[in-house]
DNA sequence: TTGTATGCGTTATCAC
DNA sequence: GTGATAACGCATACAA
């Protein structure tokens, strides 16, 4: 009657229930053979009358896995509370690690802290059995620091130089260049990108897709950098207006920056797209809702952390050779921001 | 040489090289009493000689404990994708976290589960300590749910039913209060508001307090609802401008919802803030680059994230009676999205 | 099939 | 007052 409060049975209550050892129990519990149809069925049996669970915090330090994936992000919180793509992508994450019973750890790396730290904090906790690698840099340190930690990672797009880990693919440069064509076929002959900071291999893959572009039709590609965020946008905006010739388009390398760029235009007495066309790229939930509605580039960062996700288990589990995971390539999206030039 | 991979020292190492037993070492690495100074500083040397770090594995097995809090993410893309609160929140929950060696889990509710179901997940797994009740609702079941699973927990804002668990409070009245306001100010007699869903403890008290101010002004309020995500504000702002005496502003709940409302205005063809004022909640990213600026409330969703990691914590730790935090209330920010109503 | 050792830190018990 | 010893929590691998 006092024991009442029954805390969660154990393998060996189950075993005890059924009458059997604790091995037998682990065996019947894990489907592995060697065991009696009969024993297993009076295992299961007890297992399920006693409400029976693993528990997580034994099983981790028997097996010596954290049953846990992390990410870890190294955006400042401006840059952080707005970024349409993580939690899109967090939850493609989640809608693999629930069906196994696995944790997503965050790791936020303060101001004034490497993004390694981030990593090295994971690997000494043992807090996770791998980690995504997001937001790649060209000649990225922390591929090194990985493999010297020895912590399994997916890599989203493929570095620029050696990697270990296998990498999940969302070619972001059929996109760009159909918004280039797009632009080109309006009529446009002075178009301009903002892009993104050049240490990000996304951010490079997107400009180098867009001079690559604009100079097979025989255009003059002119490029401004921005640093992804609104403010940044708004700035490379204001230096291209002031050009003396000023571009007839703008495509920018992500919908904050050209949603703030919109603004700019307006804010400068320009229609948009009558006097001035813009494009960006993410497809965020509001480019379909600003005023013109943005034609843009849509990728999909549910799929992008499914297969992420699903890759970097494989690499958990042991496999030996996991491959690249291409996924469908960012699309262009036209909406009313994009128009012919003014003539 | 062969043992160069050196796995990490656990207390017995170090207990063996400081020649004391296991026991000495974990009462000296824990700062308790009943041991000579020697003999802790001994200790402490061959720990710090090995580099030795604790195993949070065995810590949590040992102690019942996670070393982590847990905080339930509904994943309907369209709260996640682009809301501005989370992402600034969770930085704040880490900052707190880092310093403490906590880990943050998130998890993710899928399409087709209840938010329930990821409070039971984190609770069964032992995945975490204590969690984070944020979007409370009225009568939230979630209360009752966690005082069953025992897990503790912190609320944003206070619920408006009994709770027996501590609440950070970021007062939403005062920046709607200042909001209604500054509108009558402006000479605005037909003022709507876009509120969020009444389920939500939050979105009636932002509608609450437009009403009652507006109300106390002499005017008649006018409510629509909408969900917090972009498309509701446009639905919602087409049925307002659609009526036979539409409003000469429109208050909404969020940014998001605002910046949808301005799009959709200027689609409409009017002029914003000529024909209509605007005003949002939030103070997102995007809300000072849009054009025009959208006058808004600014909450502090860092120092939320915070305050309510150093609750949660307190009673993570034991405390018996862990006061509530209020915070500074949200503030007005006054942008080109609001002025006097056509004469 | 079973019993036992293992992984690791904490804590209760006991001896000097 | 000091410190050692052993049990505990839990699942699993492996020898018996």
């Amino acid at each position: 009657m006092e024991d009442r409060v029954s805390k969660r049975p154990t393998i060996a209550d189950v075993a005890r229930r059924a009458g059997v050892s604790k091995g037998s129990v682990s065996f019947a519990l894990n489907g592995r053979p060697g065991l009696a149809q009969a024993t297993v069925d009076k295992i299961l049996a007890a297992a399920d009358e006693l409400g029976w669970r693993p528990s997580n915090r034994a099983r981790s330090l028997s097996v010596s896995k954290a049953f846990a994936l992390g990410l870890v992000i190294t955006r400042d919180p401006a840059v952080l509370s707005s970024d349409p793509f993580f939690p899109a992508f967090i939850a493609g994450v989640e809608s693999v690690l629930s069906t196994r019973g696995q944790a997503l750890v965050l790791q936020v790396v303060m101001a004034g802290e490497s993004e390694e730290d981030g990593y090295r904090r994971l690997a000494q906790d043992a807090r996770v059995d791998g980690v995504f690698l997001s937001d790649l840099r060209h000649d990225d340190p922390r591929i090194d620091l990985l493999v010297e930690l020895g912590l399994p990672a997916v890599t989203l797009n493929r570095p620029d130089g050696e990697s270990p880990f296998p990498a999940v693919i969302l070619d972001d440069r059929p996109g760009t260049r159909a918004v280039v064509e797009h632009l080109v076929e309006l009529g446009h002959t002075r178009i301009a990108q903002v892009a993104g900071p050049s240490a990000f291999v996304h951010a490079t893959a997107r400009a180098t897709a867009f001079v690559e572009t604009l100079t097979a039709a025989g255009l003059e590609p002119l490029t401004e950098t921005g640093d992804f965020t609104a403010a940044g946008g708004i700035e490379a905006t204001r230096r291209l207006l002031a050009l003396p010739e000023p571009p007839t388009a703008i495509f920018y390398a992500n919908d904050r920056m050209a949603i703030a760029g919109l603004g700019a235009a307006q804010a400068a007495g320009l229609t948009v797209p009558d006097d001035l066309s813009i494009a960006g790229f993410d497809d965020s939930e509001l480019a379909e809702y600003v005023h013109p509605g943005l034609t843009t580039v849509r990728a999909d960062p549910y799929r992008f952390g499914e297969a992420a996700a699903l890759t970097l288990n494989q690499l958990v589990d042991g496999a030996a050779d996991v491959p690249d995971t291409e996924l469908p390539p960012a699309q262009l999206v036209v909406r009313g921001s994009t128009a012919s030039p003014p003539v």
